[in-house]
DNA sequence: ATTTAATGATTACAGGTGTAATCTAAACAC
DNA sequence: GTGTTTAGATTACACCTGTAATCATTAAAT
């Protein structure tokens, strides 16, 4: 899998947010909650196509950007490397720390209670 | 919260085993798995040693480490910023990624379930 | 047509990371 | 007591990251 920094995986949320995007559109919608240089951002850019991770097409002067990974296979994989680092591939030990440090939201737990419900219609 | 690498996490991870522990106590405990060179495994203890994530007191001509951060803390606290950077803060999709791909066991469901009710008898 | 502005490409640069090798001092073997 | 092993300290070194600045080229403005 394709490794994303943490400001890499930034940028690819903005674009995530609605492709293809300019460099311009990425920036704007950065600059709603961070504050990032311009410059910063076309670096980060340039690194995510390197990577493989987006792509362009070159509209006259200016470029493109579309991701090559979707946004939830991303996150499947990052989460599956994550917990299989931190919590020896099981998630519930991760969702037992969050319960006890009062992490856990009313909103949380009704959508567990539904996806096992989901599961279990699922597997016997 | 102190910044601690893949690499360093897993030298935390041998310590966490059991400590004091010697650098050679680490690196036996570390080669059951990995296959690291004796030097690299002293140069870990020492960048966590700087970043003050283990200490050590001196025994004769070596040292005897041990962890500053308990294992369960740190794990808390890696959770929650991974899961705020990657889903808002909110852990139920990170579960439903999982759930999708296939990544979820028995144990996992009926751990699930018996923290939901732990939740709830608490909670509302 | 020439200046200006905007785009992407290239370069910068310090700090972190993975992965050790070398240096130095002390302890052990003989 | 002199050579050898061993522990930690120091140094190495390439690649990644965060954070831009400068360069080159093209389009727009006048």
């Amino acid at each position: 899998m394709i490794e994303i920094s943490k400001t890499e995986f930034e940028v690819m949320d903005a674009l995530w947010q609605g492709y293809p995007a300019s460099a311009s559109d990425i920036i704007e919608r950065l600059n709603q909650g961070k504050d990032w240089h311009e410059k910063t951002v076309k670096t980060l850019l340039s690194r995510l196509v390197t990577k493989q991770a987006i792509d362009y097409e070159k509209q006259q002067r200016s470029y493109l950007y579309f991701p090559l990974v979707e946004k939830s296979a991303y996150l499947a994989n990052e989460s599956t490397s994550i917990v299989s680092r931190l919590f020896a591939g099981r998630v519930a030990p991760l969702v037992a720390g969050f319960a006890n440090s009062e992490n856990l939201s009313r909103q949380d737990v009704n959508e567990l209670k539904a996806l096992i419900d989901q599961w279990e219609k699922d597997n016997g």
